[in-house]
DNA sequence: AGCAATTATGGTAGCGCTACCATTTCGCGC
DNA sequence: GCGCGAAATGGTAGCGCTACCATAATTGCT
């Protein structure tokens, strides 16, 4: 014990006012509920491992003092932050924002906090962030995609804490993965076009993350199937995508490939583009030019005619990451580290063409 | 000094391995450059107080070593985390991310982390929220809006560190602000319409947050200017604003007020169901019906016809607090601690009237 | 030259919490 | 009755860093 306010040395080692800034601490809660600081920590903690009568006594001094612990002591302690470090490309694309919330959403009451990170799809700025983010020792990581650089790839491998691949499928998850397959998300888009009587389909698509690429290659497997593959019918830059791009791209197609029937777009910004330059050029939808797109954003239900798109579950994917996350912390690890979880094709009004 | 490796009590006081996992501290770059860990402390944060000598041992060293300073142990020990605390009311409202994207890319090099928080809209989850925040005693704090709950306001202003309240305007700022007037926007947009000819002229608004109430008072003085206001003319409801809510809002609104000729939407995401909704009915746009938005996403401008729209400097606003918020952290607050960032009329065709 | 005022550097003592181990208490089987 | 393991509780010693003060080295001034 220190010394009172006014012990007899109170003038030799003057007791000066706590950094903290005077909040209480667990030493505090401990006196005012007559137990060990210890005790205290378990019984917020592990409630378990304590006896109900102390458990009692803790959470009325804990109430009593308006005690809050520190996290940063804590984190300094146990060397651990209870913290779930999120890698995304973007958070203005409103796919991501979604999975965000969904994490948001998927942390319920635990104590966890979430830190968010922007790779703007570059694998250099993503190792660095996960350099940053795994220098606070977090409890879990959400990372996006599977396209990881090796150096990525090694720290994600050496972290230290459970990992979740999000977004996407593939064979050699880090730790585990939550997502679905983009090429088949492709292909099953490309397919239906052609199911419903187009010949000239086209691909639409900006930024061509590998995501994209994904996309592109499974329009393309359908295209084959098909036997109407033509290397004309790909539009695709690097700028990213929006609404204005898509009508840019779409007349780019158009001039290359007159005879263009319909379009799947890389995700629905381009496709909500490619509706309103047909408007602009007086073309009909769907009896002129089909569209589909990727994702189903609200919008592509609300529009007129209604778009076809391929729904993905961006809100599950972020709920289900960080449950999965969640349970690996506490030890429990998911007995499937791999949820494959699928796509729905949306069909709508932009692809019913009258045969 | 504790002891060397093989000191005389190695096997009394057994050394055990180091908790945190082996990583260098700050003693080791210390001892590896030949200074103390202090100067070692103070050349990486005000590399202006070490001479330039050791400045260069010390980098030499923290290169060496691969040293990263651990954030917890620092923000236990000065009693202040390297993070800016954000709370938006949402993310996948797509205003509010990229208010978010400005206040990442305003950070820049600086070592400050973000911290985000959504109150859904709820002034109880903003307490609840601030509560969490300042357990960690953050460097600086960025809320949305100006209608702080009284709670929420004494919070903030005990805070103890820099506050930027964003995205409007207002008399009493609890420390600094960036925004504009929404109640100006909202009325530019409503006298536009009425210049343009148009004359029942609708408000439509969704959610109805304090921020959509002061455009609507925004409208409606610009209305009873012109002498043509009609509270039929109003139609709102609390439910979230969507593409598809924009639809049946409008067609709740000619039900009620047949004549309408043009509406003010709340935002553009209901400006964009207006028109499809148009559209679908065949209503010509914009001799029949004149359609203004809020916001100028960037799908306004694209649209056919292009649509009207309040163009608010999001990014802007979120550039702005962060580097308001960080020259008040290192003490020097700006000279004009509340900045109205305005907003710009937008005319497009939506609202291009044949007289 | 002499001395205060200013720099540059270092030592010490925590920040508030938890890991680790030690201690105590209890119930159980023989 | 006694030893023994399990459960409950506590003490001690840091986690890695920085605030505070002390000291040493330099400067400026009369």
């Amino acid at each position: 014990m220190p010394q009172d306010e006014s012990g007899p040395d109170a003038e030799l080692v003057k007791p000066r006012a706590r950094r903290g800034g005077g909040r209480p601490t667990i030493a505090d809660v401990a006196l005012r509920a007559g137990v060990g600081a210890i005790t205290v920590s378990r019984a917020l903690r592990e409630p378990g491992r304590v006896s109900p009568e102390l458990r009692r006594l803790v959470a009325a001094a804990v109430a009593e003092l308006g005690y809050v612990p520190d996290r940063n002591a804590r984190a300094l302690a146990s060397a651990r932050a209870d913290v779930i470090g999120v890698l995304v490309p973007s958070l203005t694309n409103s796919v991501f924002a979604e999975v965000v919330r969904g994490i948001y959403d998927g942390l319920g009451d635990s104590h966890l906090q979430v830190q968010i990170g922007h790779t703007h799809y570059s694998g250099l700025e993503e190792e660095r962030l996960l350099q940053v983010f795994l220098s606070q020792r977090p409890s879990a990581l959400i990372v996006s995609g599977i396209d990881q650089t090796p150096a990525a790839r090694a720290l994600l491998e050496n972290a230290g804490c459970p990992v979740v691949q999000i977004m996407e499928t593939g064979p050699d998850p880090v730790d585990m993965m939550v997502g679905f397959s983009h090429f088949e998300g492709g292909r099953a888009a490309a397919r239906h076009l052609a199911e419903a009587g187009y010949r000239n389909i086209g691909f639409i698509g900006a930024r061509m993350d590998p995501r994209s690429k994904r996309r592109l290659a499974g329009y393309r497997a359908a295209m084959e199937d098909a036997g109407i593959f033509d290397p004309r019918l790909v539009t695709t830059t690097t700028v990213p995508s929006s609404v204005s791009l898509g009508r840019d791209l779409f007349r780019e197609a158009r001039a290359k490939m007159p005879a263009l029937d319909a379009v799947f777009c890389n995700n629905d910004d381009l496709a909500l583009g490619v509706l309103f330059e047909c408007h602009g050029a007086g073309l009909a939808v769907p009896s002129a030019v089909g569209i589909a797109g990727f994702n189903d954003l609200e919008m592509m239900e609300a529009a007129f005619p209604s778009i076809t798109s391929v729904r993905t579950h961006r809100y599950e994917i972020g709920r289900l990451a960080v449950s999965m996350a969640r349970a690996a912390i506490s030890g429990d690890r998911p007995p499937q580290p791999m949820v494959d979880i699928g796509f729905e094709l949306m069909p709508r009004e932009s692809t019913k063409r009258a045969r």
